[in-house]
DNA sequence: CGAGATTACGAGTGATTGCTCGCATTCGTC
DNA sequence: GACGAATGCGAGCAATCACTCGTAATCTCG
């Protein structure tokens, strides 16, 4: 829990952009933030991440957020514009960790590595940031929330599914292009499929299972790669 | 469209238990429903099919329900004790229909028939209703929904899963039965997770894709049953 | 036809909820 | 200590929505 307490630059939600000539009109200063201010972000992050776990987006009210918060719905709307700048920030910060989480797997090397070590090694830090997080997989992966906050991690998709496309390129340098597009989008629907299944399984039966994923997707390559 | 207009005893919302002891206390009585009545079901049961497709459970209002079915929000009130009923009559009606897709795999002879063959056979239907029908993959696949509206749909999944780990004992008589509950759990979630590609796909790309939703199985199938 | 039941309507109601506003408290800085 | 800015509060507003109710049209069947 509190996976995301003092996350990077969490919570900025207005626009950054300071213009340099004149005094704007009305209403845009940058706003200065006390140690306090950043600490009740956290909070309310925090407090959202598992309010909207527990009830999907829809269902959650932002005074439940508050209230598991400890805080007024006033305070709640001093850092964060409406309900969806909530589930944006936690977007973001999703996608950031996501993007740490596997960037060491954007180099890899085919002669050294196999697809199933790299597969071995990238799944677990994921299963374990799924599990932490649940509210990533109910808010953006389940099919939850409206179109508006699903947008919201379009673009995390995009790179996943780019990512994917590239290992596969890397494994399977004469596989058509086409084909190689295809086989990416089956492989990220069904490791979205399965995660849920991680997410909600009891802490013993996590490595089993992982492992299971692991097969679904390697079977899928097998096929894939030497038709 | 309109693809369950005409479908089996949907919208018989009430209880039908008929107390043999004196007479009810109030309001018990079994209705009888005239055939303008049935129709307005299936109408009401059709545009809640597409509105819920569109916008998800929360976000549809009963007023919209009505609205697109051409009927004012008294008379949706007449037929359905409340929203919920209306999801609940969609899943009763989407049940049905799928133990009756599949119903022809349930009795299958491992020496006439591949696995291969009985999956491709069995596909192709079930990519055509969830196309035909996308409010079933919405509601009740899509981790939409607060969870009594999910629950409504657990009976449906608890038989997929046993049809699935059934077939998969079939082809592996000799597979432990922890082994065998796992395969069949991971087999549904993947399929869980490839179904909104199918359905959101162009037409004319899903005979590639269903072959490959497939080839996603076959291939954890190779892993399951020969390691 | 006529009596009783069913169907149909749609404005309205009560509850919920995202969000605001005026004001009190605390912090950073001199 | 003092002043301005940031933080904090919580009752309450406006809008939405599931659902109701009084009434009228339409059907069934003798």
């Amino acid at each position: 829990m509190l996976a995301f307490v003092n996350g990077p630059t969490i919570g900025r939600v207005t626009a950054e952009t300071t213009p340099p000539t004149t005094e704007p009109a009305a209403a845009e200063r940058p706003r200065k933030r006390q140690a306090r201010g950043e600490r009740r972000i956290a909070q309310l992050l925090d407090a959202a991440g598992h309010v909207f776990a527990e009830s999907g987006y829809t269902a959650t009210t932002t005074n439940a957020i508050a209230a598991r918060a400890g805080v007024s719905p006033g305070s709640l709307y001093q850092y964060f514009p409406n309900k969806d700048a909530i589930a944006a920030a936690l977007a973001e910060f999703y996608a950031d960790s996501l993007d740490e989480l596997l960037a060491p797997f954007a180099v890899l090397d085919p002669a050294a590595v196999t697809l199933e070590e790299a597969l071995g090694g990238a799944l677990g830090p994921i299963v374990r940031f799924h599990r932490e997080n649940p509210a990533c997989l109910a808010l953006f992966i389940g099919g939850n929330a409206p179109g508006h906050v699903m947008d919201l991690q379009a673009p995390l998709m995009a790179r996943t599914h780019a990512r994917i496309e590239a290992l596969l390129a890397l494994y399977a340098p004469d596989l058509p292009p086409a084909r190689l597009e295809i086989g990416a989008a089956v492989t990220l629907a069904a490791y979205k499929g399965v995660l849920p299944l991680l997410v909600e399984a009891d802490e013993e039966r996590v490595p089993t299972l992982t492992r299971e994923l692991g097969d679904l997707l390697l079977g899928y390559f097998d096929r894939l790669l030497r038709p």
